[in-house]
DNA sequence: TCGCACACGTTATAGCATAACGCAATTGAT
DNA sequence: ATCAATTGCGTTATGCTATAACGTGTGCGA
């Protein structure tokens, strides 16, 4: 699943992600697009829809938010599970593979028969920083 | 964190979680509960936020649902993190541990002084039995 | 008795996500 | 060239998830 040309909306949205330093909210980024002609929410989820689709975003659940991918240009979907810490107070996100990690959940699905389709590892807490 | 005796609330709550054969979001737990004289969300969230801090149901962030805990009597918190295998056709869903999953994910935060305090991990697919 | 903590009830509101409709541009046969 | 299928886009409306804010009552220790 490598990411074509992206039309205008995705490539609106993918900027504001990038730009963004910590994840946002598909409202905060149809509040940030205002002013470029977006008037709906779906116009931001289904530029989502596509960018997630590409690997390029990730979602965050346990936030309701996206973020755009920490490792551009490789495809994170290659590297197994993606995990993310997100710090509570200051928002920053750290996006991480660890292959350990990959291997024993696959070995769970794999005793259990488990078709795993989609897997999230999300770690909230305080980073360094905000911790001290 | 050990459970005292929950309050009426509570108990109406946990027994329609316990009873049932998935997770359940907190709107569906308030529709069983009309005829026990709940009417607005608030009754049921406030009854989820303590057996949550009870550790005896768990939320399913990916799926913003609530399911009880599969191991009743333990305190599931002294088993370290909690994962889940949500099924996306039949809903059931599988609680399991891994202590070497614990680890690994420990030892990241510890590397980065990352102060966790919550972290989920949830695989979805399908079940054996779904797969088929 | 006073003050406090806690559970509870109600109304209103905020925040997240999708359904359903129609239109336009593209592509790729036939 | 024409038709059909696909994809993206815009709009309106709706549904689902979660919390804010206010007030009530009850129990319990100072
Ligand atoms: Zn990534
Ligand atoms: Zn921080
Ligand atoms: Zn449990
Ligand atoms: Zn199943």
């Amino acid at each position: 699943m490598s990411a074509p040309a992206l039309t205008k909306n995705q490539a609106l949205v993918f900027d504001v992600l990038e730009k963004a330093d910590g994840p946002l909210s598909a409202y905060t980024i149809l509040d940030k697009l205002r002013d470029h002609g977006f008037r709906a929410p779906l116009q931001v989820y289904r530029a989502l829809e596509k960018l997630l689709e590409y690997g390029v975003v990730h979602r965050l659940e346990s936030i309701n938010s996206f973020v755009a991918c920490a490792h551009p240009g490789e495809n994170c979907h290659s590297h197994g599970i993606v995990a993310f810490a997100i710090c509570e107070s200051c928002g920053q996100v750290m996006e991480f593979h660890d292959h350990e990690v990959d291997h024993r959940l696959t070995d769970w699905t794999k005793s259990k028969k488990f078709k795993a389709e989609k897997t999230t590892i999300e770690i909230r807490g305080l980073c360094e920083a905000c911790a001290a």
